[in-house]
RNA sequence: CGGAGCGUAGCUCAGCUUGGUAGAGCACCAGCUUUGGGAGCUGGCUGUCGCAGGUUCAAAUCCUGUCGCUCCGACCA
């Protein structure tokens, strides 16, 4: 391709609708343009970077068994309410009406669509393993699309979708899609590591995540550099002891807490209970209804545990409004304490940190009181001991008692077991070796195509630029004459190499324009490509080509021997 | 959805406090010079000042509403 002829729209200021480095870059290189808020367009340059992603993730899906499909974009809202997920998951569905004032759902995922085919097509256990993928465009209504590509309203992602006849063959199934996105994104030049992770709305029974760590990220990962563990913070627990037991104290007593309605201001004189002997107490609006959530004063509720661990769909802090009828008190004065409940229907979910703890303090359901001598087992009626707690920093892990760390990271992929949830929803059913009706087994699998894309210039990068690995960039090698007539000594060898390089099937772009040096190479530097190719007058006079790959040391070869070094140099990977 | 900020040329922004002829740099076009890391000079093009309403002799500027964008939080398959 010669520069000229396609467009490459480079920017010399970063746009001010762009925070992050990455998203700066894919403006500024001239990637992509943005449409709306989280709507987009890939221009030449950017669209051919994310075909090389696309073509990565289709040669490992093939590679590992799967099939490609290619599933509607809008879909029947029919099938959405059969699965469940047209309440569950209302606030990301777009909708659309058409002109008879039909509605249409625009897909998200596509788990009700493929076992819907599934259970049409697939009847004999003798059809199975089977895993269908798609590439295709998304659409999720998020309520803040952000950083470019990273949180978009429309997306590309790669699902897949696996169908066994049994549990352990689905876990199989599972290991593949994993082994697979291991080498998607080692491929893609991506330090990207798996955690565990929680399934959320989708369901399922375990899940791993795909992170590649960057401050920018919007995920929490928890590890431990002991072992191998690694979990996402709304998944990850710790080897922290539970609270230290006393002597069982003296009965529950009441004493006078005025204005006291912080874990701190109780912690402070006169009062002087340490964080660590309080009782947090946290109500909670579940799927409607109130419930009680207690965890200790020194900890964080972690809401994604608490919904997933007690099923509930949606939840919400309840309100001071909602609050204070229920209990008698405002925040900052609640207590589970059973004597003190109006009622005693409301669920009390505690966690296991707590359990066995006595000589506790807590609020006494009355403004300005607290009780001290609270013992969990003798004043608490505690409906389910859950793990609910945030893992912080510095913790021990439960696997091998290191310190653990936190960071930062950006979730590129997915994947889940599913088991039978689905199945059951669309009667995905197999016949047996005996002839016994079945349900398969499924799992699904999504890579976040664009984001990864944006992933990728998130890591690599410089003060000049994108820095893409081979195997991404939207074109390889860059030949930069310096002189553009097309008489020139310069532009004429440039043109031969472009024709050996391009005949040898390497990517390339020549930077046609007439354009002064420094311009030239500061595009080259900002939009990346991995071997830039200078030719001017110096070097001609020597016979010589310069090499120079991006990031690394500039070397000078003879114009002869050019397109061989060229050629070694970009198959590396 | 809560909080904050911002909407002026293709891009980055000034002008708004204190109302009075629409600005700069970059980009773009023409010419001359220049030519190994974002050149110089001369001339030129470019705007419903987000939109609607109001106040006023007069509104980019003040007021009200609205839409959009960005960030923080909540949310996140």
């Amino acid at each position: 391709m010669y520069w000229t002829k396609t467009l490459i729209p480079t920017l010399r200021e970063p746009p001010a609708e762009a925070e992050i480095l990455s998203h700066k870059l894919l403006l500024r290189a001239g990637l992509i343009r943005k449409v709306a808020g989280g709507v987009y367009t890939f221009l030449p340059l950017g669209l051919r970077a994310l075909h090389k992603v696309e073509q990565i993730i289709r040669e490992e899906m093939d590679r590992a068994g799967a099939i490609e499909v290619l599933m509607p974009a809008i879909q029947p809202p029919e099938i959405w309410q059969q699965s469940g997920r047209y309440e569950t998951a209302r606030d990301v569905l777009f909708k659309v009406k058409d002109s008879g004032n039909r509605e249409w759902v625009l897909s998200p995922t596509a788990e009700e669509v493929i076992t819907g085919t599934a259970a049409a097509e697939i009847n004999s256990y003798r059809q199975l393993p089977k895993n269908f993928y798609q590439i295709s465009v998304k659409f999720r209504d998020e309520i803040r699309p952000r950083f470019g590509l990273m949180r978009a309203r429309e997306f590309i992602m790669k699902d897949a979708y696996s169908f066994d006849v049994s549990d352990e063959a689905a876990t199989a199934s599972y290991q593949k899609m994993y082994d697979a996105y291991a080498r998607i994104f080692e491929r893609c030049g991506l330090k990207a590591f798996p955690v565990e992770a929680d399934t959320g709305v989708i369901g399922g029974k375990f899940s791993h995540e795909f992170m590649v760590p960057a401050e920018t990220g919007e995920n929490e990962v928890v590890f431990c550099e002991g072992c191998s563990y690694a979990a996402n913070i709304e998944k990850a627990t710790s080897g922290i002891p539970k609270t230290a037991t006393r002597e069982v104290g003296a009965a529950i007593e009441k004493f006078a807490t005025p204005g006291v309605v912080t874990i701190e201001a109780l912690n402070k004189e006169p009062y002087k209970v340490p964080a660590n002997r309080q009782i947090k107490t946290l109500i909670y609006i579940a799927d409607s209804k109130p419930v009680m959530v207690l965890v200790r004063g020194d900890d964080q509720l972690n809401e994604t545990k608490f919904m997933a661990k007690t099923g509930a769909v949606a939840a919400r802090p309840a309100t001071v409004e909602e609050i204070v009828p229920l209990l008698g008190a405002h925040p900052g004065s609640l207590g589970a304490v059973a004597a003190t409940l109006k009622s005693q229907d409301i669920s009390v979910f505690a966690d296991e940190r707590l359990r066995g703890a006595n000589d506790m303090t807590t609020g006494a359901n009355e403004d300005g009181f607290h009780f001290r001598n609270v013992s969990m087992e003798r004043d608490i009626k505690v409906t389910q001991w859950l793990d609910l707690r945030t893992v912080t920093a510095g913790e021990p892990c439960a696997k091998c008692g290191k310190p653990l760390k936190i960071r930062r990271a950006i979730e590129v992929g997915h994947v889940f077991k599913l088991g039978t949830k689905y199945s059951e929803k669309f009667n995905a059913e197999y016949l047996d070796e005996s002839g016994a009706r079945k349900l398969s087994v499924m799992g699904c699998y999504g890579i976040g195509v664009t984001r990864t894309l944006q992933a990728v210039i998130e890591q690599g990068n410089d003060k000049d630029g994108i820095i893409w690995p081979l195997s991404v960039a939207p074109y390889r090698v860059c030949i930069t004459p310096l002189n553009v007539d097309p008489n020139s000594e310069a532009m004429k060898l440039a043109e031969k190499i472009y024709a050996e390089l391009t005949a040898r099937g390497v990517d390339v772009i020549l930077d046609d324009r007439d354009e002064r040096p420094g311009v030239k190479f500061k595009d080259a530097d900002l939009v990346g490509f991995p071997i830039r190719l200078a030719i001017g007058e110096k070097s001609l006079a020597k016979g010589e080509v310069e090499i120079k790959p991006r990031g690394g040391a500039l070397q000078s070869v003879k114009a002869d021997t050019v397109v061989e070094a060229v050629t070694k140099l970009v198959s590396k990977s």
